[in-house]
DNA sequence: CCCCTTTGACCTGGA
DNA sequence: TTCCAGGTCAAAGGG
């Protein structure tokens, strides 16, 4: 997406041109709705999302965020991730991780049936959108620790401009989305300052990171979901009863051929839309006929998609984004709108993104990955929430590499939801996965599987954008801080984990510690300057902690594991 | 006939 | 190793 000001960022695979505008609203509006954001979840990842319009005008990609080399800001746009990720702060510093997205539809969330109607209304929509960051209730004082980069004033900014404002600064967008995702929820909890779009907006690496990783899902939540299709067509394929939630969560997949797809929509008792989870991206455009959209998540999904979407063209996630362009797909992020809460399950859930494949749930795990989309723990869902996420699957880059989501579960001991990217590049048996802390919302953990049999690809859009991967520290810094600049793949297998407190970074016993080389920076845009974030990793302690964990397992596997691990969470807005 | 939803069973991973 | 929970499959039914 563009973010709202300009920058365009293009996703690797998915980028999509499209322009995010928050033109209207203050940050706070969209991000803030419900403080409580997700906790945890807050923000994810943020990934590309592809398709998710967003109109620039708020915050000038350049300025504000950083797109991942590649990305569009179509693509952001179109991506729920984006949304979240990008605009708001990072998840792990919390700054911005309150915010969800919310959409506080003027109107009752639709239901699914009137999904189709609610297009209109969810432009108005849009305009209320608030972000939300799972983590709302650390939000606070992440946010106000985390909070380590400012957002400046959104300067809308035409979309291409951002893009190239962004890439000519390096600056990885997703950074800011991520961090927007969870943190900038969490902050706006907290902060709510902090996401308005006038005031600066402060973005906590440390969550941030996180969600980048995590490859993204976000959730945001949005108060109220207008749904609306989101312009793809879905298909239901099962419906379930999770546990700790009163609302069933459905289970959808596009309907379009060989699309991955998939996206989960809980939906309250008197069938509003509570929750929405986006997973996969698409790898199509949007159909121009929408035909019908599932019920509520297709409402949900629509009013992210759409937002994201150019065709719809404006959609203003908060108050004002307005719909650029908006590109097709979108779904590469996700992040989730929801309302708030807490907890990071909820806001956690996003990421999960599709396998390219197949998205179901048992090939991840066949896969030895993934797994779904993680609720959160508890919602409450006061509002309805709407996750996109967007990782998309694609790109994340924190470390310079290309990652898809292919799944995210929520691990028992933890709330939050835990997404889990593998390595795009064929053949590369490279795995990560992104949680947060049980413990310490702000705190992620990025535990990486395997090497990279592989050079780091070629950034997608600017080269400069991806550069090598940070490495781990780097990331992790990165992440928090997010971003950017150089990325360098990690050539070990390390986690980390951060929190506001500071990151932490450990070289995997393996000897696949990174090393970081890069200065991260949020270039311009945020304005992170971060103070970790130019320091490379391990001095990084800015907003998050990078704690490596290792897994034991992992790296007992690894030797066939030895995965490099990293976290970034803001790593690049590929990732993101 | 096509498409979608519903629903119970099955599969897989984590604790 | 077992249990639990989440996610998916796939048959059945409806529009």
């Amino acid at each position: 997406m563009t973010t709202s000001s300009s920058g365009s960022i293009e996703t690797s695979a998915n980028s999509r041109p499209g322009s995010f505008s928050f033109a209207n609203a203050s940050f706070t509006d969209i991000l803030g709705g419900s403080a409580g954001g997700g906790s945890a979840s807050g923000g994810y990842k943020a990934m590309t999302p592809p398709s998710l319009p967003l109109s620039p005008s708020l915050m000038s990609p350049s300025s504000y965020f950083n797109m991942p080399a590649g990305m569009n800001l179509a693509d952001f746009l179109d991506s729920p991730v984006l949304l979240t990720s990008s605009i708001f702060p990072s998840p792990t510093t919390g700054a911005f991780a309150s915010q969800q997205f919310n959409w506080r539809p003027e109107a009752p969330v639709p239901s699914a049936e009137q999904g189709g109607k609610d297009e209109q209304q969810r432009q108005s929509a849009y305009s209320d959108f608030s972000f939300q960051t799972a983590l709302q209730g650390k939000n606070e004082e992440q946010a106000a620790q985390t909070t380590t980069t400012t957002f400046q004033p959104p300067v809308p900014l035409a979309p291409q401009q951002g893009e190239e404002a962004y890439r000519g600064q390096q600056q990885q967008p997703w950074g800011g989305y991520q961090q927007p995702a969870a943190a900038g929820m969490e902050a706006s909890a907290n902060n709510p300052a902090s996401f308005t779009a006038a005031p600066p907006l402060q973005a906590t690496s440390s969550e941030m990171a996180p969600h980048a990783q995590g490859g993204g899902a976000y959730r945001q939540t949005h108060s109220q979901r207008r749904s609306s299709d989101d312009g793809y067509n879905w298909r239901k394929y099962g419906q379930k009863q999770v546990k700790g939630s009163e609302n069933p969560r459905s289970y959808y997949k596009c309907t379009f051929p060989s699309c991955p797809t998939k996206k989960k929509v809980e939906t309250s008792l008197e069938g509003q839309i509570t929750e929405i989870v986006y997973k996969g991206t698409h790898n199509h455009a949007k159909p121009l006929n929408t035909r019908r959209s599932s019920g509520a998540g297709g409402a949900a999904a629509q009013v992210l998609q759409s937002g994201a979407g150019g065709d719809t063209s404006e959609h203003s996630f908060g108050g004002g984004v307005s719909g650029g362009a908006h590109v097709t797909t979108p779904e590469n992020s996700s992040a989730s709108f929801g309302d708030d809460e807490i907890g990071g399950a909820s806001s956690p859930r996003a990421g999960n993104d599709l396998d390219d494949d197949e998205p179901d749930s048992k090939r991840w795990r066949k896969d030895g990955d993934g797994e779904g989309i993680g609720v959160g723990g508890n919602r409450t869902v006061r509002e309805p929430r709407v996750v996109v996420q967007t990782m998309s699957d694609i790109d994340i880059l924190d470390d310079g590499y290309r990652w898809r989501k292919y799944g995210q579960k929520v691990v028992k001991g933890n709330p939050n939801p835990r997404s889990y990217y593998k390595c795009t590049t064929v053949g590369c048996p490279v795995r990560k996965h992104v949680e947060r802390a049980s413990q310490d919302l702000r705190a992620v953990i990025t535990t990486y599987e395997g090497k990279h049999n592989h050079d780091v690809p070629a950034a997608r859009g600017s080269a400069a954008l991806y550069r090598p991967a940070p490495r781990p520290d780097m990331a992790a810094a990165a992440a928090s801080s997010h971003f950017m600049a150089n990325n360098q793949p990690p050539a070990m297998p390390y986690q980390l984990t951060t929190n506001n407190a500071g990151t932490q970074y450990a070289p995997r016993p393996d000897g696949f510690g990174g090393q970081s080389q890069g200065s991260f920076g949020f270039g311009g845009g945020f304005g992170f300057s971060g103070s970790g974030f130019d320091n490379p990793a391990g001095s990084y302690m800015s907003q998050h902690q990078h704690q490596q964990r290792h897994n034991d397992a992992m790296h007992a596997s690894a030797g066939a594991k030895e995965e490099p691990r990293e976290d970034m969470f803001f790593q690049h807005p590929s990732q993101y």
